[in-house]
RNA sequence: GGAGGGGUACCAAAGCGGUCAAAUGGGGCGGGCUGUAAACCCGUUGACUUCGGUCUUCGAAAGUUCGAAUCUUUCCCCCUCCA
């Protein structure tokens, strides 16, 4: 019974908890299945936080199963209250629906839409809560919900021990998530839902749904919250989250970004963010004394996967050229910038702050006076540095925030 | 509906008439050390500035005062207890 998904999904790590691990194991390696994940769409990208997901999705395809994207059109109107303090800023309709376009853009690069079974399903619950009939809902659907139990689900109950307030909106929420569950399980065969482990409870009350209503048997199956070794937040580092959306979130940055990976964590991310093979990662994690080169591999492998295999190498070679030699690599974030704005002398604070490398001047003027600033790696020591036609190379001018940060100035 | 407590910067939290752009801790950012890691150490953390200062900020608005985060009034929001 090897290779199946779910026997990949455990070694791998991405296996928290599973209704009947037994049975869906079965189920999996018999026929090809489609199992769906809801993702929200507050934000115009998912961040690194929602790829351990992806990743599961893009390996039910490589077992032969087919993936449900659901955009949770209609539930992010409402905000799950999961794992969070405070009510979150009500977003309309429109701009849901600009974020999903956005959104989608990141499932149409990792996901494989080529193989006709296997071709993801992208489906809005917009589609069906906006339309729900409220008392009908009610005695079809809420009549299957026991306040009782509701309130012994972490989502709501942390909320009421907090002592922070819980909309009678918010807690519906858990009510909508179920009868997704129950809508794809019915138009699409849909038996399984796959969550992150804060999203057990409401995987759970899907799958109570089902068999209430219907009468049938679904799964549910959740994956581990990823924690880092520093005890930090996956995504949220430095400025903000990592985008998957390349406007948001370069590729270069990206790749900078898996580099980066604390020592500790680097088994764990090649296991969860690649597809090499898990028998050859433990081989390399043996094998391979310095860390840095598995770094290397894993920033390759995690942003071919979202990026490709060009700006992978793209990214490879610049981070060789910048952090290992003394040139600049040529692939690095370009600023172009016009020869008439040069000779007119251009103040490096306006510099940084008008192309946003910095947030005002005054930080600018800050950085600058704590030696983060370089123009061709010579550090900047007067605040009120002029940019001058001189200090180009060429028609190119390297300027450094700090050590990681590079931007070519170039002349046009 | 009644009684009490509270809303301060990214977060937590002090300040309770001037010396407050606001202690302290966390986080962020920069520097040092290193391996583009961790840990540690140092600096910095409202904006603008001709570096003299100027402007905006302590839930909101109005007021008292030479002077308000600090006092008064009204309003909004949160919490606790009672009903």
């Amino acid at each position: 019974m090897k290779n199946n998904f779910l026997e990949e999904m455990k070694s791998r790590g991405y296996l928290s908890q599973c209704t009947n691990f037994d049975k869906l194991s079965e189920i999996c390696s018999k026929k090809s299945i489609s199992g769906y994940i809801g993702f929200d769409c507050t934000a115009k990208s998912l961040h690194v936080g929602s790829l351990l997901q992806i990743m599961i999705l893009k390996l039910m395809q490589k077992y032969g199963h087919r993936p449900i994207v659901l955009m949770g059109g209609g539930t992010t109107l409402i905000g799950d209250p999961s794992g969070k303090d405070v009510t979150r800023k009500m977003l309309s309709q429109k701009e849901i629906k600009k974020n999903i376009k956005s959104i989608k853009k990141v499932f149409s690069k990792i996901l494989d839409n080529s193989n006709k079974k296997t071709k993801p399903l992208y489906i809005d619950n917009a589609n069906w809560l906006t339309k729900l009939n409220y008392i009908k809902f009610l005695r079809d659907i809420g009549s299957q919900f026991t306040i009782n139990k509701m309130l012994t689900f972490d989502s709501v109950k942390l909320r009421l021990e907090r002592e922070q307030s819980l909309s009678y909106m918010e807690f519906n929420y858990m009510i909508l998530q179920a009868f997704d569950f129950y809508q794809l399980f019915k138009s699409k065969n849909c038996i399984l839902q796959i969550g992150g482990s804060d999203q057990w409870g409401n995987i759970v009350n899907g799958v109570d749904l089902i068999r209430r209503i219907l009468q049938k048997e679904s799964y549910g199956l959740t994956s581990p919250l990823i924690t880092l070794a520093s005890g930090a937040k996956m995504g949220k580092t430095e400025k903000g989250a990592i985008w998957l959306n390349e406007n948001l979130f370069s590729s270069y940055d990206y790749w900078q970004f898996w580099r980066n990976t604390d020592d500790r964590d680097v088994k764990k991310f090649l296991n969860f963010f690649t597809q090499l093979d898990t028998n050859y990662i433990d081989k390399i994690c043996d094998s391979e004394k310095n860390i840095n080169k598995l770094k290397i591999i894993l920033a390759n492998e995690a942003t071919k996967i979202l990026h490709g295999n060009k700006a992978a190498e793209k990214a490879e070679q610049t981070a060789r050229e910048t952090f290992e030699g003394d040139g600049f690599g040529k692939y690095l974030p370009e600023i172009k910038i016009s020869q008439n704005k040069i000779n007119h002398g251009m103040s490096l604070l306006n510099f940084l702050s008008e192309n946003r490398i910095v947030s005002s001047k005054s930080e600018a003027r800050r950085i600058i006076i704590n030696k983060g600033i370089k123009i061709n790696d010579i550090l900047v020591s007067n605040e009120n540095k002029i940019i001058e036609i001189d200090d180009f190379k060429g028609k190119i001018l390297k300027i450094s925030y700090g050590k990681k940060k590079h931007y070519l100035l170039k002349l046009i």
